[in-house]
Formats: structure tokens, C-alpha cells, sequence
DNA sequence: ACGGTCAATTGGGTGG
DNA sequence: CCACCCAATTGACCGT
């Protein structure tokens, strides 16, 4: 049960506000208990993070308008404990978040306990936050990837693979963040020759 | 309105 | 036990 993890997922976002506040504090319960950090294998990520971390900073500042209502809403419902039933809050990580997600994402499935607080912090989310963003994310790539698996049957020709559709996807929301943010430069996320990510374009 | 998206929840399973 | 996983579902939010 994922109640045993996180009895409280409703205050996620008052989690979130704590980590803002706190700069990298655990979030209270759940997920934390943390394995010491001798997988921590930041091979490459360790150069990451002053891009990601000023990348976020700055994020912060052109918050996208569906992320900044996301987070007005969740302090307007700020939890009366014990009061009446809480209204289940969905934060909704800006476009930056997103990108770094999705840029770890593209290079490793699974995080290890280090690496998933080392993200989480870098992106002011929390642990628990990315955790879940992966699995959802694993799940929607599964999804996605057995319906065009599906799709090939009824339709052969169309050789647009799950691969190839994210690439899409992301490339669009590059294009998004980028419009609202120019400083942050898309070579970054030129993936050593894995074509995965297309910079030139920009 | 309504359908789509997606973070969060639930429930069942596995491994240490 | 605990932490994590997958799969499915729920519910808030958004664009139309």
C-alpha cells in the first residue's frame, strides 16, 4: 500500500514549500530512509548541476502560469490537520523541471536512491515527487510503446516508433521552454552523438 | 461541457 | 518491515 510510504500525499506541495524553505531538507516521513551514499555515482551529473540548479532559478522567475496557479491553489488549501477533507492538490512542475526529468529520463530509466535525492534537490522537488515522475513515466513509455507496437500490425508502413514519437514530444517541449527562456541553451542536451536530441535546430 | 494530460493514489507484488 | 516496482485509477487542471 502506498499508504505505508506516504500517508499524507495531499500535503506534497507543503512539502515542496518546506524544501524551498529549508534548502534541501528532507520532506517529513516516507521515501527518505536513505542507503549511504556509496552508489553515489555522479559520474557525469556532478558538472550538471550549476547549469540545473541556475536553470531552475531562473525557471522560477517565468514559472509557467499553470505552475504558479498549481502552487497558489495548494497554499490557499493550506491543511487544517484533522479538519475536513483535504482537497487533493496536483502540482504541476514547470517546463524546466520537466526537461531535467526528461533528460535523465532519456539516459537512465531507473534512479538510484543518490541520484533520485541528488535530482529531487537540484530541482527543488521532492524525493518522493521524482520517484513517482519516473514510474508514471515508465508506465506512459510501456503504454505507449505496446499501443504502436499494436499499431504496426494494422498499420506497417507507419515505422514511428515510441522512440521516435518522445523525441517529438520532447523537441516540442524544448521549443516551449525555450520561447520563454533563451539563456538556457539547448546544446546541453546534445547526447553525445546518440541522436537523440537535435540542438542544431535551435 | 468535455476529453486529454498528468501528478498522485491505490493495490498487489518482489527483494533485501 | 521497508522500500521499491508496475499497473490501473483518480482527480485537478487545461485547451477546445
Amino acid at each position: 500500500m502506498a499508504t505505508s510510504n506516504r500517508p499524507l500525499t495531499s500535503f506534497f506541495i507543503e512539502d515542496i514549500l518546506c524544501l524551498r524553505e529549508e534548502k534541501g531538507g528532507e520532506p517529513s516521513g516516507a521515501a527518505t530512509k536513505n542507503k549511504p551514499p556509496s552508489e553515489a555515482t555522479w559520474s557525469a551529473d556532478g558538472e550538471e548541476d550549476g547549469a540545473l540548479l541556475l536553470a531552475v532559478a531562473a525557471a522560477e522567475s517565468t514559472m509557467s502560469r499553470r505552475a504558479e496557479r498549481s502552487m497558489d491553489a495548494s497554499q490557499a488549501a493550506s491543511p487544517s490537520r484533522g479538519g475536513a477533507k483535504q482537497k487533493r492538490s496536483r502540482a504541476a512542475f514547470t517546463h524546466v523541471q520537466v526537461l531535467e526529468l526528461e533528460k535523465k529520463f532519456s539516459r537512465q530509466k531507473y534512479l538510484s536512491a543518490p541520484e533520485r535525492a541528488h535530482l529531487a534537490t537540484a530541482l527543488r522537488l521532492t524525493e518522493t515527487q521524482v520517484k513517482i515522475w519516473f514510474q508514471n513515466r515508465r508506465y506512459k513509455t510501456k503504454r505507449k510503446q505496446l499501443a504502436s507496437e499494436f499499431g504496426k500490425d494494422c498499420f506497417p508502413k507507419a515505422e514511428v516508433s515510441a522512440v521516435a514519437e518522445e523525441d517529438l514530444l520532447r523537441a516540442s517541449l524544448l521549443a516551449t521552454v525555450y520561447k520563454s527562456y533563451h539563456p538556457y541553451r539547448p546544446c546541453v542536451y546534445d547526447l553525445h552523438g546518440l541522436g537523440v536530441w537535435r540542438p542544431t535546430v535551435w
